[in-house]
DNA sequence: TTGCTTGCAAAGGATTTGCAACATG
DNA sequence: CATGTTGCAAATCCTTTGCAAGCAA
């Protein structure tokens, strides 16, 4: 975390843009979930620090860690952005429950691999790609 | 296309649907479609015929061609809903291009296999998944 | 006749944007 | 002090919904 803020101060000087208590505010809110976050959670929990924040302000600075290489935005295609690690968090792919929404994050070199040379096939050249598994977890099938 | 409809018309009557003529022209030019298309795409596209149609009309019928498994939604992931056709057109993976747009259809049944494997491995029980390829096609790759 | 369908416009949900006030480098 | 930043509300974009009128079975 600590690293991430270094890296988050040199990108803000790099590029001309101010650190703010509520930029702080937000990252710090950010680094310490674990889960995937959409705008709207990190919004209620950062509110409740500083109620006088702007739902655009987390959605403005959300966008801005993406771009310093801080978080990704994940698309669970339920229309709701959420954003996850990026820092030192490598690539992966994402298993989801249909039952309980339970995510796990993923990933095969196999599979990876495999999806570079179908693109090569194709004559495409990859620059990335996003998997997502669903299904039904042990637990919610032992409930049905 | 006849076969499409014949489902569609048996879909109908089984589920006490009526067979009304927007319905008919929105299929129509749906399954004339080899592309995606959008609700909105194809709303344009039908006005031409018969502009006194409404854009209701066409979300609600898309949605339904769904239910009849004549069309599968597709999530380019750029908010925008897209439909292709889904009665004999199996499941298969899409390679975007991040230049012009262009999609490909591809299927590989080792990484078809290796993902069932993969959430075997975590308790999951796969049900259906979305792999989407970003990349840059030959064409692209050659203008820059 | 019954009740599914339609067109319209209004409502929704998520995200973005314009703007004036404000604060950082 | 120049310019990035904020909070707010309004605006967007895509999609859904309520409703009264219309039409299929």
């Amino acid at each position: 975390m600590r690293e991430e803020r270094e890296i988050f101060g040199k990108y803000l000087s790099r590029h001309n843009l101010r650190d703010t208590p509520q930029r702080e505010l937000i990252l710090d809110t950010f680094l310490k979930r674990e889960e995937h976050v959409s705008a709207e959670e990190l919004y209620d929990i950062v509110k409740k620090r500083d109620p006088s924040i702007g739902q655009a302000t987390v959605y403005r600075n959300l966008k801005l860690f993406s771009e310093a290489g801080l978080a990704r935005e994940v698309d669970l295609g339920d229309g709701v952005a959420r954003y996850e690690h990026s820092y030192k968090h490598p690539h992966h792919d994402h298993l989801i429950c249909r039952g309980c929404g339970k995510t796990v994050e993923v990933v095969d070199a196999v599979i990876e691999e495999l999806q570079k040379r179908v693109a090569e096939k194709y004559g495409f050249k990859l620059t990335d790609h996003a998997l997502y598994l669903y299904g039904n977890c042990e637990e919610c099938r032992k409930k049905e």
